[in-house]
DNA sequence: GCCGATTTGTCCGTATGTATC
DNA sequence: CGATACATACGGACAAATCGG
């Protein structure tokens, strides 16, 4: 169970809102309403919505109240959510999750390899190359490398479970932050070996920088998912760029 | 200039950051000595170091500070950021827009448009399908679909220049949160008619319906990239699943 | 290992402003 | 105009994690 208030807060509302306890376009309760509910005060409430907000699911308007705008996806193809390991992906997509080993190494990173994950050379690196199938399809292949000073005892066989809850239950360590870009390339014939890709040449391709709470990156990956199969979903809030700030920015803005 | 103080403070602590007056992996100023810089209230400084943590600039560690964890990315690509116009991302590339208008229509939409866009059947749209090109190359194809009733008076001259700059400048639409979805599909035939593909026979594909602060749709989008000049960025924060609330949720997740 | 200082995390109450109705 | 609702800002209290002496 969550500690914090504001974060059971937002969990039910977030549960209400998922569950159609609340419809899309309704008005949920206002912020008063909410701070007798749950018996806290108003900042609290207020931390749960802006949370809510800045996933998608309600739309604050000022002197009006707050809107529910959750539309659910149809879930025909993968979709990837936020930090996720792949087991907990596909659970949340209603799959049987499954995954094969390709590679499994212990490698120590040079300057090629700095430059491509971001970890410095002279850095000890476990190396792992996955297939994965869900539903018995296989579908995506990953390659991780991971910072073996943050994930020491890392073997094939954690590999083939959940990577992540090694490093969360066993480690003890916190995953906070992932940077990920995401790219369209072309197969390569890895990809087709392993992956039934009819007629398709290309692949999304997800890489991403994971961080643990003292700000270290411990994990670099990339993810590549066959297209059909594919689906990512983002919610981005409008900052106006006519306000933006009068100082030095501008200047380096076409250096 | 925003008039809020915490934007102010965000936008001040965020050119800092990308201008490297922080240094990757540098702490930041304490709360306490923000405070003081700013001559403000706590939660103020936290405000804006919480937007920054949602945006991967910073990491706050308990006990310890808030480092900086933000690294450019190399610009080789198109990448595309918050809502924003064609016109602005472009600007922050550093590159020329060039907008072609292909089709501008009105039409009403029927249960198929419904289905595909979310606004109502019997809605009043534009629908706009425009070229997109940077640098003299066309990279881009846009087909957008607007709610006449938000955005009423829109004209091909208008959609040539920047159909945002109309909403919030004429008009005084606030435009509020944009849910997108990723995917790759297969390329169309007028896909191939605008744009070189080489030989790519996808694209990266990027579906949004925007909001203004209302919590009401007025635009649908699909923006079709050429897949090699594309780069989509994100960043997700770690909630751990194994925290989830003992509700009705878990009884529904396999229902 | 302990203790105090520092720093971030959570929560509260209140005041004021602004938009809506 | 007043009542309601969200937005911003302040100040204070206590908890939890970290660090140095």
């Amino acid at each position: 169970m969550p500690k914090a208030k504001y974060d059971y807060i937002y969990r039910d509302l977030k549960e209400k809102i998922e569950n159609e306890y609340y419809t899309y376009q309704e008005m949920l309760p206002s912020e008063h309403t909410l701070i007798q509910e749950y018996d806290c005060s108003r900042n609290t409430v207020r931390r749960a919505i802006s949370e809510l907000t800045s996933e998608g699911y309600v739309q604050p308007m000022h002197g009006k109240g707050v809107r529910n705008i959750y539309q659910p996806v149809e879930q025909t193809a993968f979709t990837v959510g936020g930090i996720e390991s792949f087991k907990e992906s596909a659970i949340r997509n209603r799959r049987k999750p499954f995954t094969q080993i390709l590679q499994f190494a212990e490698l120590t990173a040079d300057e090629k390899i700095e430059k491509k994950t971001g970890f410095k050379k002279g850095s000890e690196l476990y190396y792992i190359q996955r297939l994965r199938s869900l539903n018995g399809k296989p579908l995506i292949l990953d390659h991780n490398y991971f910072l073996r000073e943050l994930t020491p005892g890392l073997t094939p066989e954690i590999a083939a479970q959940s990577v992540y809850e090694y490093l969360e239950g066993t480690l003890g360590l916190t995953i906070s932050t992932s940077k990920r870009t995401l790219t369209v390339e072309r197969v390569t014939q890895v990809d087709e070996k392993y992956i039934d890709l009819k007629d398709y040449n290309c692949m999304a391709v997800i890489t991403s920088q994971t961080f643990d709470d003292n700000g270290i990156q411990f994990e670099y990956t990339q993810s590549r998912h066959r297209p059909d199969y594919f689906l990512f979903q983002d919610v981005a809030t409008r900052r106006d760029p006519r306000k933006t700030l009068t100082l030095s920015q501008s200047a380096l803005q076409y250096q």
